[in-house]
DNA sequence: ACCAAACCTATGATATATCATTTAAATAAA
DNA sequence: TTTATTTAAATGATATATCATAGGTTTGGT
């Protein structure tokens, strides 16, 4: 059975988090994707980032995170403008909109997030986390051909 | 940081799972991606299964799982035909070429699990299994509005 | 037989993932 | 300075995820 195997366990997992996550920011009234409101927290924090810094951070495509910063222009939660010093990049800015939706989104995550891990112990997280990091290191890409 | 967030750690590991594995499946020239061994492979061992039944299998959604057999079949994996029982169903049946590429990538995906695993032990994923499926059980997404 | 409900697949719309490439700009090298 | 390399962002193509709905088909109720 499927079940039996680790990894489909870790994705159902993860898509059913998702879903959850999500149907809680819905359920708000709030109209923004989990993805768009993780990219905007980190340019939130973290404004000098470039997409591919973003991306990294956040585990996914720079061109991923492009299409994300558009939808996030076109909802009017952050606006963008060259840079002045260097003409590639791009200067971002989170506008009064995407704070006042960032404040209101954040209460909703941190209680997804403790709802999720209900019943669980620190170390029985702290152990999730070890296990997940060995994956990690085992499924190294290596970087030559 | 993001990495002391739970959720963060597991979407990193999946996605790196995932990479690897695919990466795995490309180099050794296979022209297929997991998602759809995934489908094939279910069909191949439940052929009498609909979409929506191949899809709560894989947690997938009906639609990816119609979009991924036009994939197949259009790849000569996989070949359909309309249910003369029942009209609305699709009688489906892997191609010899279907058979062959699965047998092909089965020791492959054996590959990557164990590779993927190196260095767990069984309680340790055992553990695993079980923070994950209380996870699961936490997210549960109410029927009801 | 007739209508309503349930069912299965297909599809449109939008968002995200991934790879590859293009364009423009900055920087290093010659 | 001119050229080559590197870097940042944008974009095309394809695959997948999700929601909603459309089109047929079967089934259940009357």
């Amino acid at each position: 059975m499927l079940n039996d195997i680790i990894f489909y366990v870790l994705d159902k997992t993860i898509k059913r988090y998702r879903q959850y996550a999500q149907g809680q920011i819905d359920r708000a009234g709030i109209s923004i994707t989990v993805d768009q409101w993780l990219v905007l927290s980190v340019i939130q924090e973290s404004p000098e980032l470039g997409q591919t810094e973003i991306a990294e951070r956040v585990f996914k495509d720079q061109a991923s995170v492009a299409r994300i910063i558009d939808l996030l222009v076109k909802k009017e939660l952050l606006v963008q403008s060259t840079s002045r010093q260097d003409r590639r990049r791009v200067d971002r800015s989170i506008t009064p909109q995407g704070h006042a939706l960032l404040q209101d989104v954040a209460p909703i995550i941190a209680r997804n997030r403790s709802t999720a891990l209900q019943g669980l112990s620190e170390p029985a997280i702290e152990q999730l986390r070890q296990t997940l990091e060995t994956i990690y290191a085992n499924c190294q890409t290596t970087t030559e051909g």
